[in-house]
DNA sequence: CGTGTTTGACCCGCGC
DNA sequence: GCGCGGGTCAAACACG
């Protein structure tokens, strides 16, 4: 009971405790040796990937079986939370396409724009995904956590954007070389949405008509118009070869990009 | 039978 | 110090 539930936590600490040199705060040590929680220092990697309640509703009308995978792994189902000012219920999903996996996501309905799903990936720091999938449970579980907030929103989808773009750092090398780059226009250039190999499964989420990468650090500074918090990461040579594997988006389709001088867009397709 | 979902309870961090 | 809110656990249940 109590005493199993402890030595679960310890277990997926162990796996989960990449860092050595970063003990567990003196508060777990007593009961709980569990996951990142809410403010602690443990250096999670977050994701914050918008995209609309349409596609979802669509693909799921289509029985998904000819919509493209929402991600390229599987995540398991371990929680849902009412979020107090949101109408919305949040789900939490754990990676499950391999044991010990401390990825998870968040599933909600965004509270500014109720027709877009927010989707908050997070892992731990330089965590290795795992190298094999399992492209149908992803494609079906991620379908399905997205209609769920999609029924919990029951509001009709439309297709808008904000979008950031940097006219500063357009460097000539940003020239699309794959279906992706068209999708996502300097997406391998630079940092700005920069996203590690633990988020390479962004490329499988479920865009269909338009889908919108949060980068919302910039959010930040921008008096906070997006309600997650992300932490950007610098991509690697590893991160882009991943990114090859990133499957077709939407021709309507978004980058958020993060810079200093301009502010945000607003882009409706 | 294995895997995933649901759901109530528990725990912790943070703000007041 | 206390209460609130968010994140997670795990038993029960559902499904293929």
């Amino acid at each position: 009971m109590v005493n199993s539930k402890i030595q679960r936590r310890s277990e997926e600490n162990d796996s989960v405790s990449s860092e050595p040199e970063s003990p567990p705060s003196p508060s777990f040590n007593h009961m709980k040796l569990t996951s990142p929680r809410k403010g602690t220092k443990r250096p999670m990697q977050k994701r914050v990937v918008s995209i609309p309640i349409k596609d979802v509703e669509s693909s799921r009308l289509k029985g998904e079986s000819s919509a493209p995978p929402s991600d390229s792994w599987a995540w398991r189902k371990y929680g849902q939370k009412p979020i107090k000012g949101s109408p919305y219920p949040r789900g939490y999903y754990r990676c499950s396409s391999s044991k010990g996996c401390p990825a998870r996501k968040q599933v909600e309905t965004s509270r500014v724009d109720p027709t877009m799903l927010v989707i908050t990936y997070s892992c731990e720091h330089n965590h290795p995904w795992p190298a094999s999938r399992n492209n149908k449970p992803a494609a079906k579980q991620a379908a399905a956590a997205a209609a769920e907030a999609a029924e919990a929103a029951e509001t009709p989808a439309k297709c808008t954007a904000v979008v950031k773009q940097e006219p500063s750092t357009s460097h000539p090398d940003t020239e699309p070389e794959s279906g992706m780059e068209d999708s996502f226009p300097g997406l391998k250039d630079d940092s700005i949405l920069t996203t590690g190999d633990e988020f390479a499964l962004f490329g499988k989420m479920e865009t269909t008509s338009s889908t919108v990468l949060e980068s919302t650090l910039f959010a930040e500074r921008d008096n906070g118009e997006a309600d997650e918090a992300a932490v950007i990461f610098p991509m690697r040579e590893e991160d882009e070869s991943l990114f090859a594997d990133l499957g077709e988006l939407p021709e309507c389709s978004f980058v958020f990009r993060h810079q200093r001088n301009v502010g945000p867009q607003v882009g409706i397709c």
